[in-house]
DNA sequence: ACCTGAACACCGTTCAAGT
DNA sequence: ACCTGAACACCGTTCAAGT
């Protein structure tokens, strides 16, 4: 890569964070090559679509998910474990507002160059869950499409209501999915 | 109303009925406009935003609505009540993509048109909820605000993951927020 | 090998001019 | 009282021409 290049990705990849962190996963993309100081061709160059932009600046973010729920697979308390792994993924589903949706739709769609690493977090969350379940603490109905489904729900409730709000939603979810449950509080997450 | 100015208005939303339906409320509204054989001008006139435009397409569907969750109001299974307000909401919430957005954001903004169908919404929640709890049903700490969130939450999930996917999450979530649990098996919704 | 920027096709929204 | 459609400002995406 061309040293003029190499310096151009980088500013590009700099100010998208910037940008998506402000205003979102669908600001404009004209903006981050402006404010990048480049034409929009040598971003349309260096990242063909959207989704491309956001998978690039996710990748650091992305090896360090999945080493923590690697990590988590090595401990030993397997419901602890669950929760954690759903609390670490909404976090990083909620980097960009907006980036729930492109993670949901990321995992159907195998031309997604979101799809790669979504399918790493199923997978990730499949172990995650057989543990659990083989600890007895999880309903046996309970399956990983669950468990996606509640970090792209509760992320998107983040986006759209509040923090708190979500976790309630999480509390509530988890707690029926869990095999036993304290009496008269809501579990923790 | 002028004559003209009626048919208009009626074309406008018909059009707009079937490319939300097709499209989600996200789709053009300058196609729509086209569609219905009138100017953009025209469109404006009569609905000065996006918004607009679903609140008057959802008029009637809303009243429905409010009218079923008054009966089960009047109705003696408290904690059934619950699980069918719920349901009709989600349900409502699904009539075009992207709805379910609008009205997650509608009910924090007094300015939406969408506000007062929203609050009109909650407020039933609220008292369907509170009979409920009376019932002894539900766990005493869930909020008017928790079951907006659920709503919302699962009708995201049917544009997002499937029907199935969605009902699969409802089912968890209301068993945790429920008080007591059927051995073993999801409770039905 | 990479960058530029014009080109094309589209959109939301407004508003002067018409009827 | 209502409608029209041009006008403005913006955007995504491509690609011939440059270096």
């Amino acid at each position: 890569m061309r040293a003029d290049a190499r310096r151009n990705y980088d500013r590009l990849l700099a100010e998208a964070d910037v940008a998506f962190r402000e205003h979102g996963t669908d600001t404009s993309l004209e903006a981050v090559a402006r404010r990048a100081g480049v034409a929009v061709g040598t971003l349309y160059g260096h990242f063909p679509n959207r989704r491309a932009l956001v998978s690039a600046l996710l990748r650091e973010r992305n090896e360090a998910l999945f080493a923590f729920g690697e990590r988590l697979l090595a401990g030993v308390d397997a419901g602890r474990a669950l929760r954690e792994w759903i609390s670490a993924v909404v976090d990083h589903a909620t980097t960009y507002r907006g980036l729930a949706a492109l993670l949901a739709d990321g995992i159907d769609d195998a031309a997604s160059e979101l799809h790669a690493s979504c399918a790493r977090m199923a997978d990730i969350g499949d172990r995650v869950l057989a543990a659990a379940r083989e600890a007895g603490v999880v309903r046996r109905e309970v399956t990983g499409t669950d468990v996606l489904a509640v970090m792209n729900a509760v992320a998107w409730t983040r986006e759209h209501a509040s923090t708190e709000q979500a976790d309630r939603l999480l509390a509530f979810t988890v707690d029926g999915m869990v095999t036993r449950r304290l009496p008269g509080r809501v579990s923790a997450t």
